[in-house]
DNA sequence: CGCAATCGGAACGAATCGATCCGATTAGAA
DNA sequence: TTCTAATCGGATCGATTCGTTCCGATTGCG
């Protein structure tokens, strides 16, 4: 019922990018140093963003990530999802992975679908935008 | 950002019991049969349900466990923070183990921890009452 | 007073997480 | 055109935690 360190690394260094101006050029020693994040795990973070869609990546010299869309775009949803894989609170909602051995007789499984939903909402509710800006909700 | 299997295996089993009539007697084995959940697993987790005042707990001869308050008065939060411990988020929402690299600086922090409030509501929501009836929420 | 049944805590193996290292790719300079 | 430097990308390794299993402590019953 916690998200991973990875993960928490990964909000406060899309947040870090958010504040720099959009387009500008962002390499992972660059945000390694901004947010404290070890190097070798901030590129591995990035990586996983970048593949997941929410930043651009370009190689070779000069290269580096610019953000993907405008951080109002971007929910923590999207960034956990990028970094721990689908949000399901339990196994036996995603997919077609049964392995559960009450099966069909379970009738606990509808009302944990309906929980993780509702988690899931609240982590689509909060923008990236919203995270780099200054305190209040 | 999933709860573990222990836990899914207490709701599951917190479900089961209150199907029962209320101060019935309830042993670990009854109840892992019951629910498919293999008997050592079972055990720990009754153990553990037990000592956060979910359940009282009887030895010897005789002896089990009986729910320790009605099943309207028990949430999925209740039972996951039995199993898994305080839900918290991240790291430094937690008490005072502020190892963070980023300390007072970081401006993510207050955010996280309105999500982290949002999320345990949504827990706190859903009664053990509302698991162990039919379908619906 | 001894026996059986049940809870409680301790030890073991496995899987995932998290950090590190090295190779692949590209732009720019000589 | 070729070489060098800088950066991303995937593969490897150790560590922490999870999940399971086993054994001892305690209590009621014969």
């Amino acid at each position: 019922m916690r998200l991973t360190s990875l993960a928490d690394y990964a909000v406060v260094m899309m947040a870090a990018a958010a504040r720099h101006p959009a387009g500008e050029r962002l390499t992972a020693s660059n945000l390694a140093e901004e947010t404290g994040v070890p190097l070798p795990t901030a590129q591995k973070l990035m990586g996983r963003l970048a593949s997941a869609g929410l930043l651009t990546s370009a190689r070779g010299t000069g290269g580096g990530f610019r953000m993907a869309r405008e951080a109002k775009g971007i929910s923590l949803a999207d960034i956990i999802e990028a970094v721990e894989g689908p949000i399901a609170m339990t196994n036996c909602i995603e997919g077609a992975a049964h392995d559960c051995v009450l099966e069909g007789s379970c009738r606990v499984k509808p009302h944990l679908n309906a929980v993780n939903f509702a988690v899931r909402g609240a982590l689509q509710g909060v923008s990236l935008a919203s995270l780099s800006q200054g305190v209040s909700k």
